[in-house]
DNA sequence: GTCTATATCGCGATAGAC
DNA sequence: GTCTATCGCGATATAGAC
């Protein structure tokens, strides 16, 4: 998307947009939350504030559009896999951006208030997680790989919850390892394929680094 | 504790305190976090936000104080029971104070933060929560009334995180029973005594209903 | 469409008078 | 112990130049 040989009119606005997002999570990472005001994002891309607010009129929606297209980005990683697998690539992932796992917490609750910009996109994407959750428990339950006696809402319930809140205490402190912690849930699920397939997904990906180059 | 009758040159700064972070909890009850200004509760109070940084020198200090003199009424509820039960029981409470939990949580994710005042304030309580749950597995596991097997350590770790994130999804759907939740996790860990010990406990707390009338 | 300049507001924090 | 005044900063809105 985006080609880099686009014309028209609004190229170079496009191009624009897209520093902005990689210039916030930049100043994100480094200077924290409360460090990454406009004025600071508007300074590392030489820009003025005025002008960041022409792309993005409020700082909720900017942050906002970051973390959904970490979330995109996300969905794009490792396709092939069953969801289960898939999101444990994914917090593996997560373990070398804690910038952006930060700012995806902290959004998280901002947007707990009832009128808060970002509350509906949370609420789509935790029900979007719940019924994928649901549907890959069923499926391996459907060809036995799992117990029949577990109840897969609650299941997604419980590692959702557990998920954002291993998040947290990563973010505590950076040698706790949520993926193992996640991992040994999983387990206690008698979840055990998924992970298997987490496992040798992640050991291709260390043979042949595609990204790791750079 | 700070009677009625004190008398002396503090007695009045002591009650002003109290009455400021009573203050400060109401104002981010209902205006939320970001409405919770130093301002906001200054004006709640009929005082100079001045005098508020008199008592407390930062707005950080203080979010911090509400917390901690929560944690501390947590602390001397139901003290007789099991810590499970004991944190079962408070989990219960919590379910009617969204605006503390709110504020719990939102600072848990700012005192993420390296050079954070409230840092050091979290570690210690992870690490307290930690070796409380450890103790009564372990106490558990002598008695013989839960398995040998499980890793006292890892499950505390993975109850400690799944409380946090079910708050957080709980603060988002005020209807998800966060409790239910954390009493089916503890089960599928095999931790029924300390579940029933709470459901008693909290049974005859509605029979004698002693802060209810308030 | 892209961008600058400017103005207003509310914030946390400090200094100093009473 | 309490106040007023003020500072510097960030968020946001608007007017208008290119």
């Amino acid at each position: 998307m985006t080609a880099k040989y686009e014309r028209g009119p609004y190229a170079k606005g496009r191009e624009r947009r897209e520093a902005i997002l990689k210039a916030t999570l930049d100043v994100f990472s480094e200077s924290g939350y409360r460090g990454a005001s406009l004025r600071a994002i508007a300074r590392e891309l030489d820009i003025s504030p005025a002008l960041l607010q022409h792309y993005f009129s409020t700082r909720e929606e900017l942050l906002m559009e970051v973390v959904s297209a970490w979330d995109d980005e996300n969905d794009r990683r490792s396709e092939g896999l069953t969801f289960l697998a898939h999101w444990l690539v994914n917090i593996k992932h997560n373990t070398e951006i804690p910038g952006l796992i930060r700012l995806y917490t902290a959004l998280a609750i901002e947007a707990t208030d009832p009128d808060h910009a970002a509350r509906p996109y949370f609420n789509r994407r935790y029900d979007n997680l719940t019924s994928q959750i649901v549907r890959d428990i069923e499926r391996q339950k459907s060809v036995g790989l799992c117990p029949e006696d577990i109840d897969p809402k609650r299941v997604a319930r419980l590692l959702i919850a557990a998920c954002e809140g291993l998040q947290i205490r990563w973010l505590h402190s950076p040698d706790f390892d949520m993926y193992e912690e996640f991992v040994g849930l999983l387990r206690d699920f008698q979840l055990t394929p998924p992970v298997e397939e987490a496992e040798i997904a992640l050991a291709r990906a260390l043979e042949i680094p595609d990204g790791e180059g750079a």
